[in-house]
DNA sequence: GCGGATAGTTTCTCAAAAGATACCAATGTT
DNA sequence: AACATTGGTATCTTTTGAGAAACTATCCGC
């Protein structure tokens, strides 16, 4: 049964994880600090309401801080904490695989060309 | 632009196992073939349903085989592919990164009981 | 016939997140 | 006044996956 207890801990990263716009801010912020309109441009499509809502998630879990500063036009910072530093090598790996897979597509389509020309 | 690359790449990956069961299941699945009824039982408390649209998704997507006996009663053993177990090491660091989350927590909750002592 | 084994399929409901769009606040500049 | 800056908030709709529960199919043994 103790067996299980490493299930449970995946799990539980993949809540924090578990989607495409969480997977991506927390990767731009690996560059650093950054503004809320900097991480909605570079996010490209997510809207403003989608950015907060996983923003404020993300800090109330610990992974990033957020800084208000006392100004007009208003000035918000987000900064990755140490514990969200650490999701680095997890989204590192993610990549390698991903590579892996899109060669695996690759691979496929070039199988699936061959039995066309036949 | 092309520093938006690996974001996508990111993307990929948490499409695959974004969500609670798809990580379960690769994970269990990691310890050898294993059949749907086993699955099942170890898997704990998702229904019929969502295993089973989860192992086909999963098929699909060339991270699993899955083989039908031509016996009564049916048996269909489910097997990762090589790209399956690719994943390995995301769902290792995801471990990792989970057991380092549940330090802070523990460290967060200490600080949170000397608040209250004082 | 009934119950057991296995791996499903079906139908409906619910929950959560995303998406689309509009609006808000404060200050500064023209 | 209008427009600009910034970081939101609010409301409604859509999408997607999970959950609950029932039913299906085939063979075998009692």
């Amino acid at each position: 049964m103790s067996e299980y207890l490493p299930d449970k801990l995946a799990e539980i990263t993949i809540k924090m994880l578990g989607d495409r716009w969480k997977v991506l801010i927390i990767q731009n912020l690996l560059d650093g600090t950054k503004r809320f309109g900097e991480l909605k441009r570079e996010l490209g499509t997510i809207t403003q309401k989608v950015l907060t809502s996983n923003l404020r998630l993300l800090e109330e879990k610990g992974i990033l801080v957020r800084k208000v500063y006392a100004q007009i036009p208003p000035r918000v910072d987000y900064t990755l904490t140490q514990l969200g530093y650490e999701l680095k090598p997890v989204i590192d790996s993610m990549i390698i695989w991903a590579e892996e897979y899109r060669r695996n597509v690759a691979k496929a389509l070039n199988i699936n060309l061959a039995d066309c020309a036949e």
